[in-house]
RNA sequence: GGCCCCAUGGUGUAACCGGCUAACACGCAGCCCUCUCAAGGCUGAGAGCGCGGGUUCGAGUCCCGCUGGGGCUACCA
């Protein structure tokens, strides 16, 4: 399979650098471990990932890990075991490496200070000790008077005598990128088109805390200028803060990267989609039984299609073939959970019943009796008699529990039915006698069976199915009544059918 | 409030640089198949492309305005 090379050079604005062309595409996703992996990140890590893929590039996982408050170790591995789970693998990132890490930002300050140093020589840079207080009192004026709600700057002119007094006096302070007057920051989006802000609509941004750690935009830039990034593709919630980012570019007098900002997934009320809206994190999806490459391949139709849309059941190299950011969708997408679940249907009844077999283990195990006395064999067929029945993994709990403790109470709809038909009791009687005698206990022949069973009894074939149905598993809907058989073997379907004759109605 | 993004059936999308009775899939309804449930097959309802103006022989596709939805407005990422 042959990618082109990512089409290159792009028209350049007036400002701001120009984006390395035709080098390899290097992408990187760039999670905060604040909490499992949600669905919208696993899909702009889909979307980075099928892109790299594509082009053969690099895709690079980064732990963005600067808020010291909120991130745990937890959920860098929660993080990791979702991308894992959806299939995904990384060329470079925490626990493969690579030649441009560490890549965890809490372990990267030695790159952060050299950037600080290096703006705050050149004046870029200057000491802010505004306290939040002090802040937060400036906008709320700014917003009675109902001006832009901004930094006014008022540490910019600080002198640097006064700094130095402050800082030894202790007081904290942050540092702010002096932004310039009236420029123009623009960029081509790929999936947005070009998109034009000016420096005067944006702050003296934050770059450095006053706990020491880079703000996120500053390290964002600095590591994605580090670690070679060519496209930074991420959600649109991100818009904003490319202007902000680019005049750290220009400050640091580093090249412009390509931006692709790819709509957000919404809920079924068109908001951003969150817990409110159900399972957010890709651990519930795994939970609730759902395919991971089914998943994952839902998640690429989510604001993405290829160019032939008719086609929705992708394999991972057909994405990779097929995925390119021109194809991706402006607006954003509601998640719709009945789709992902036909889909993973889909998944199901493609796989052989061996394989189902073993994507099923892990939810049969939990099944109370399993395995029932039920041989490898039968096993298989099990799974083969479910591949067309189930939606999801999980169903297999409640739909075929019954396989491995016999029943104890028979639905009540069905007993009104066998008792509506009369004399139920004898009828299963004889056909237990039938049963005994049946030279081979398997689909074909029982069907045989029981068909001549009925005809001889002057019973409607179907009446004799529903009762033995019934019977064998307390319901009145399972797979084919002999295949049931087949795979409960004979001493079981007899054991069980002699049960239900004693309280069968007559 | 300000700035920015977006707008094709209920949902996800398609419709190449303007020329169709607006297509595919999910979901929904009906029918067929059938031992039940599924699966499968067939048929159907559902948008005239948010609204209003332009441009054009011709616009879902281009332009303007409006409306609606969303995002951002932190020493979170």
């Amino acid at each position: 399979m042959r990618y082109p090379a990512f089409p290159a050079a792009r028209p350049q604005g007036s400002q701001g650098g120009t984006p390395r062309m035709s080098t390899p595409v290097r992408v990187r996703f760039a999670p905060s471990p604040t909490g499992h992996l949600h669905v919208g990140g696993a899909r702009t890590a889909l979307f980075n990932w099928l892109f790299a893929r594509h082009y053969r590039g690099v895709f690079v996982l980064r732990i963005e890990d600067t808020d010291l408050e909120r991130s745990q170790e937890a959920y860098t591995k929660a993080i990791l075991d979702g991308l894992r789970w959806l299939g995904l693998d990384w060329d470079e990132g925490p626990d493969v490496g690579g030649p441009h890490g560490p890549y965890f930002q809490s372990q990267r300050e030695d790159r952060y200070r050299a950037a600080i140093e290096r703006l705050l020589h050149e004046g870029k840079l200057y000491h802010c000790f505004c306290t939040a207080e002090t802040l937060e009192a400036m906008r709320k004026d700014q917003a009675e008077r109902k001006v832009d709600i901004k930094y006014d700057g008022r540490c910019r002119a600080l002198d640097r005598a006064e700094v130095e007094r402050r800082i030894a006096a202790g007081e904290t302070f942050v540092l702010r990128l002096r932004r310039p007057e009236r420029e123009w920051v623009e960029w081509d989006d790929i999936t947005k088109g070009r998109l034009s802000f000016t420096s005067d609509q944006l702050d003296d941004l934050v770059v450095v805390k006053s706990d020491g750690m880079p703000t996120y935009n500053f390290a964002v830039v600095v590591d994605d200028i580090d670690m070679r990034i060519t496209h930074v593709i991420r959600g649109e919630d991100h818009i904003s803060n490319t202007p902000k980012q680019i005049l750290l570019y220009r400050a640091l007098g580093a090249p412009l990267p390509w931006f692709a900002h790819i709509p957000m997934i919404l809920g079924k009320d068109r908001a951003r989609l969150s817990k409110r809206h159900g399972a957010t994190s890709v651990v519930e999806y795994e939970k609730m039984g759902y395919d991971p490459e089914a998943f994952r391949n839902y998640l690429a139709l989510l604001g993405w299609a290829p160019t032939d849309h008719t086609r929705e059941i992708l394999s991972r190299d057909e994405l990779f073939a097929e995925f390119t950011l021109d194809r991706v969708s402006s607006h954003g997408a509601i998640f719709d959970l009945d789709k992902l679940t036909w889909m993973n249907a889909e998944y199901i009844k493609r796989f052989s019943p061996a394989t189902l077999l073993a994507k099923l283990r892990p939810w049969l195990a939990q099944i109370p009796g399993f395995p029932g006395g039920l041989d490898e064999p039968a096993l298989v067929k099990l799974a083969g008699l479910y591949r067309e029945r189930l939606k999801t993994y999980n169903e297999i709990l409640t739909m075929a529990d019954w396989f491995f403790t016999a029943p104890t109470t028979y639905d009540a709809k069905g007993l009104e039915k066998a008792a509506k038909i009369g004399g139920a009791r004898g009828l299963l009687n004889r056909l237990l006698e039938r049963l005994r005698a049946a030279p081979e206990f398997a689909e074909g022949p029982l069907e045989a069976l029981v068909r001549s069973f009925a005809e001889a009894e002057g019973r409607k074939f179907g009446d004799v199915v529903h009762l033995c149905r019934l019977g064998l598993s307390g319901r009145t809907a399972t797979p084919g009544l002999f295949e049931v058989m087949a795979v409960l073997g004979r001493d079981r379907c007899l054991a069980r059918l002699e049960r239900f004759a004693a309280v069968c109605p007559t």
